[in-house]
DNA sequence: CTGGATGTAATACCAAATATTACATCAAAT
DNA sequence: ATTTGATGTAATATTTGGTATTACATCCAG
């Protein structure tokens, strides 16, 4: 099963916000038109991502959103936190009712939670290495 | 969105195999279980390992399933590309259309599919790292 | 031939992602 | 204070995928 694409939507968003904010009056609908999603949908991670710090957001006629701290303070894994909550923010899903009376069954979380564990975080480490401002400087270039 | 139970579940199968051969007939029965889910899902399963070549099966009144290789050379990430089948091997969905007219929508692919990339062989190593094998060790410990 | 196992189609249900409409709410500008 | 234009969010629909279950065809050993 695939990682929603709530996660490099909200990743564009943030995009966006940083490369526009000078040119352009940054909102839901400009950044639906350069996501090329419905604008509620922008809107929503606009929500995830308001409540997780990231970003600000004004209302009423001039309203927008903007960062609310640095690009290069903004991780990849932060936005990933954003826009996926996981359950207990386990990346894996367990079959919930291993037979208790099976040795093999009863143990299975035993032995493997670490395991997924250790996988994960192998995982959002990497994510935490990257951050907002670094793909902003490619993309910069790109331009 | 998390990791379906089919990885968990897969595990599961693989340890049940090579635990109890000696002991019962492995059969899709037997194995549901112990992982506490429907016959057919175990059945499926077997499918999905099969062609993955690591486990062989026999059909008829003794039946039943072995592995192919031995557990110390089955490692999670086998098991894991086995059993959830990713379009493309992407981890990460992308949203599909990008607007080719704004300059950050026209370069999101450029820019962040290496990164999705290194993030997911991240997650990929750690898997490798790891063997049914080293799992039923700790089991059998357990038991 | 038959018993017991796999293989798999068909169906159902549920949850989540995504899209869309509609409208309440809010803030700034006039 | 009214208007304008933006966010906030509920409601709904569609689609997809995971999971469960039944039914039955297929196959193999004895």
């Amino acid at each position: 099963m695939q990682i929603s694409s709530r996660f490099t939507i909200a990743v564009h968003v943030l995009i966006c916000i940083e490369v526009f904010k000078d040119e352009y009056q940054v909102n839901s609908e400009f950044i639906a038109g350069s996501v090329g999603v419905n604008p509620v949908i922008i809107r929503n991670i606009f929500g995830q991502l308001k409540k997780a710090g990231l970003i600000s957001v004004r209302r009423g006629g001039n309203g927008g959103v903007s960062l609310t701290r640095p690009a290069d303070n903004i991780t990849l894994y932060d936005v990933y936190r954003a826009v996926e909550p996981l359950e207990g923010d386990e990346l894996f899903h367990f079959h919930e009712n291993p037979a208790a009376s099976c040795p093999v069954g009863r143990n299975m979380h035993r032995v493997m939670d670490g395991r997924l564990r250790k996988i994960q975080s192998a995982m959002e480490n990497e994510m935490s290495s990257m951050t907002i401002s670094d793909v902003i400087v490619d993309i910069t270039k790109l331009i």
